[in-house]
RNA sequence: GCACCCAUAGCUCAAUUGGAUAGAGCAUCGGUCUUCGGAACCGAAGGUUGUAGGUUCGAAUCCUACUGGGUGUACCA
């Protein structure tokens, strides 16, 4: 049973007689914000007392004598200015519990009416390594799905690998010029990457220098005005203060493009190796297009080349996603849907939604200054096309009733956009959500960069992490009171566990919006709030079935024994556990899983400060022993279950 | 230029979407300590929620202006 659901139910049977739109009112049915107020609180006698015309207290005082929630709760008491407080009878947690407890799913229904949801995460680019950014587009994806599948949805992971764009261009103009087929045969993927960061580099080389001259005469505009301002400005106000350090900001900004481009310039060529394959490829970035449009022409050269890259690639990645431990049920990339795109494109024609523009192929949305082009002036698709494409095929063959896209948050107008021509085109039911989140950047607070190609590699980072646990684990068994208890084995297994849960959880706790600074030493802490201290606590509670010689089904055959949650820390424990469906169901809602890693934070604290105040295998009474072993059975299972819809495995033994 | 996002404790982040005294973790200081597994527990200190107004019973949250930072912005994905 979802508690504040129930409650949520018993107001709204009320509040329907009293007003119009009761949904907003029981929406204010919450949780307690401080447990000195009781386990939930009604919010709504304040708004309300507008609406009736009646002093907030007194439409408090009616709620309370017209709702009927003594079976539930106590009295509920009337706060400040008209809160409501609710605690929950104690032998109501008792009686709940005894469900949890028998329950396989520990009290979480399924939900009503399941949606068929395709999730689309991870979606790297073949030609480039992998890195943090897709990381958190992983492991987020990841947790939702298996969060959402478990509270009864129909899901279907589908990985958008870009196997298509114009980087197959670069490498393909790479391996034609420059591969050495000695490393190529060794290493196919690193090589190809080498390639690819070759071409990206002289390309830029070229595009830079063609750029300068007109950065260098920007500059001068922009110096120019500065000074203009500075002499006009002795007698002017605020307003021309302002207008001046905008300049000003703007001449900087120029003259660190300039800068930045000149010693780009200055690299190359002074470099011996680069300098002349630079003045070798004059036309490296457009003879780099030409390739990616002969791929996508049908030559059959290239596509040879793209059917020989594309598998060693994959391969590659899917090595990161087995250590991982990740699954997807499709990775249908961009080149999947290349043959549909020109019947995209003619249905948004006859439809009357695309144009031409500029000689390109447009939908021109109305909140949008901006084009969403599905074909350019080259004749060539863009990766709006393919989305489109990728969302007639979702809807008509995987029979989606809604799609979800982990991407960062720089894409959110593309998708703006993606979602409005969709809904012109005819999906206005399908529910289309951007499921965003901030840039991970440096501890210079700038964001990683990845095209200069030196961010740290998945691999290395996953390396590092279980290295890290491992030194953890050791020492931890080495100081065991009764000596080590674990062999080499175990102890890799458990590093390997604990240090990839180190590096989920760093990634799942934060809410997913906002950026946050990648740092080692925080994502593989030991300590607070990680991944490692509910893991501990879930060892420590397998720990005292163990040491106590108790084995957990025949806890779970002790009918006899009822629950009961006396003690404070039982009590606080026991709600806390009985809240799980609550916590999921946010999560689900909201599309945060950090709302679920709160929740077990809570849980492993509620877990710890019980297991610290009151004595489970040491207690002489029997029925209390039992009752506090039930206790930690349903901590365990809830501990195991929520960490593992996260992707975070557990382990009996630390 | 236009659009969107962000600013919360020394640091990294929360805040159930407008609720009560803004909470955690790290770091700091103090306590528990012959441990049912100390990777633990309890406590202290730390804040004018960027600034100034406004909306109302009530604002970190909504509106306006400002300051500082980020991102995107016609043929990369």
């Amino acid at each position: 049973m979802n508690l504040l659901e129930v409650l949520r139910n018993r107001f709204q049977s009320v509040l329907e007689n009293k007003v119009e739109d009761p949904g907003r009112y029981i929406a204010m049915v919450l949780p307690a914000q401080n447990a000195q107020f009781g386990d939930y609180q009604a919010n709504c006698a304040m708004p309300l007392s507008k609406v009736l015309g009646k002093p907030p207290r007194e439409v408090a005082a009616d709620l309370i004598a017209e709702v009927d929630v003594s079976d539930l709760c106590e009295p509920p008491e009337i706060a400040g200015p008209g809160f409501i407080n609710l605690k929950l009878k104690t032998d109501l947690l008792e009686q709940e519990f005894a469900k949890v407890f028998t329950s396989e799913r520990l009290g979480v229904e399924p939900v009503a009416s399941p949606e068929k949801i395709v999730i689309d995460y991870s979606s790297p680019n073949v030609a480039k390594p992998m890195h943090v950014g897709h990381l958190r587009s992983t492991v987020i994806g990841d947790a939702l799905y298996k969060i959402l599948s478990f509270l009864g949805h129909d899901l279907t992971s589908d990985n958008h690998i870009g196997d298509w764009g114009t980087q197959f261009g670069m490498i393909l103009y790479g391996y034609r010029n420059f591969v050495d087929q000695e490393a190529y045969k060794k290493e196919p993927v690193a090589e190809l990457s080498r390639l690819y960061r070759l071409v990206n580099k002289l390309s830029e080389y070229h595009t830079t220098v063609e750029m300068l001259p007109g950065l260098e005469w920007k500059l001068g505009e922009a110096e120019q005005a500065v000074n203009d301002a500075e002499a006009q400005f002795e007698q002017d106000d605020k307003q021309g203060k302002k207008q001046l350090k905008k300049l000003r900001s703007d001449l900087e900004s120029i003259r660190q493009s300039v800068t930045k481009a000149e010693s780009l310039v200055a690299e190359i060529e002074e470099d011996e190796i680069y300098g002349p394959l630079a003045a070798a490829h004059p036309n490296i970035h457009t003879d780099a297009r030409l390739e990616t449009s002969k791929l996508h022409g049908g030559d059959a050269e290239n596509r040879k080349l793209w059917d020989e890259f594309l598998p060693a690639c994959l391969d590659v990645m899917n090595v990161i996603y087995n250590r991982l431990h990740i699954k997807f049920d499709y990775s249908l990339g961009e080149s999947f849907y290349q043959p549909q795109l020109a019947d995209v494109v003619e249905e948004l024609k006859s439809k009357g939604l695309a144009e031409e523009s500029q000689k390109a192929m447009c939908v021109f949305l109305p909140d949008f200054k901006a084009p969403f082009i599905v074909q350019k002036q080259d004749g060539a698709f863009t990766y709006a096309t393919t989305d489109l494409a990728t969302i007639r095929y979702r809807v008509e063959t995987l029979k989606a009733t809604s799609i979800l896209y982990v991407v960062d948050a720089r894409q959110g107008e593309h998708f703006q956009m993606l979602f409005g021509t969709a809904r012109r085109w005819g999906y206005e039911n399908l529910n289309m959500q951007h499921v965003s989140f901030g840039t991970v950047m440096g501890q210079d607070g700038k964001p990683f960069k990845t095209r200069s190609g030196d961010t740290v590699g998945l691999g290395e980072l996953l390396d590092e992490a279980i290295s890290r646990a491992f030194s953890i684990v050791v020492a931890n068994d080495e100081s065991k009171p009764n000596g080590p208890e674990l062999d080499e084995a175990e102890r890799k297994q458990i590093a390997e566990i604990v240090g990839l849960g180190g590096i989920k959880y760093a990634d799942l706790h934060h809410n997913r919006e906002s950026d946050y600074i990648f740092d080692w030493d925080k994502m593989l802490s030991m300590t607070g709030d990680t991944a490692t201290y509910m893991q501990y606590a879930y060892a420590r509670v397998c720990g005292i079935f163990r040491k106590a010689d108790v084995e957990r089904d025949a806890i779970r055959q002790r009918e006899d024994v009822s629950i009961q949650l006396t003690h404070e820390a039982e009590r606080a424990l026991g709600l806390q556990l009985l809240r799980f469906s609550e916590a999921l169901s946010a999560t689900a809602q909201e599309l945060k899983p950090n709302l679920l890693t709160n929740y077990l934070f809570e849980t492993a604290n509620a877990f710890s400060t019980f297991y610290d105040r009151c004595p489970v295998a040491k207690e002489n009474d029997e029925a209390v022993r039992i009752s506090r072993l039930k206790l930690c059975d349903v901590t365990a299972r809830t501990l195991k279950q929520g960490l593992n819809l996260l992707g975070i495995e557990t382990s009996e033994r630390m």
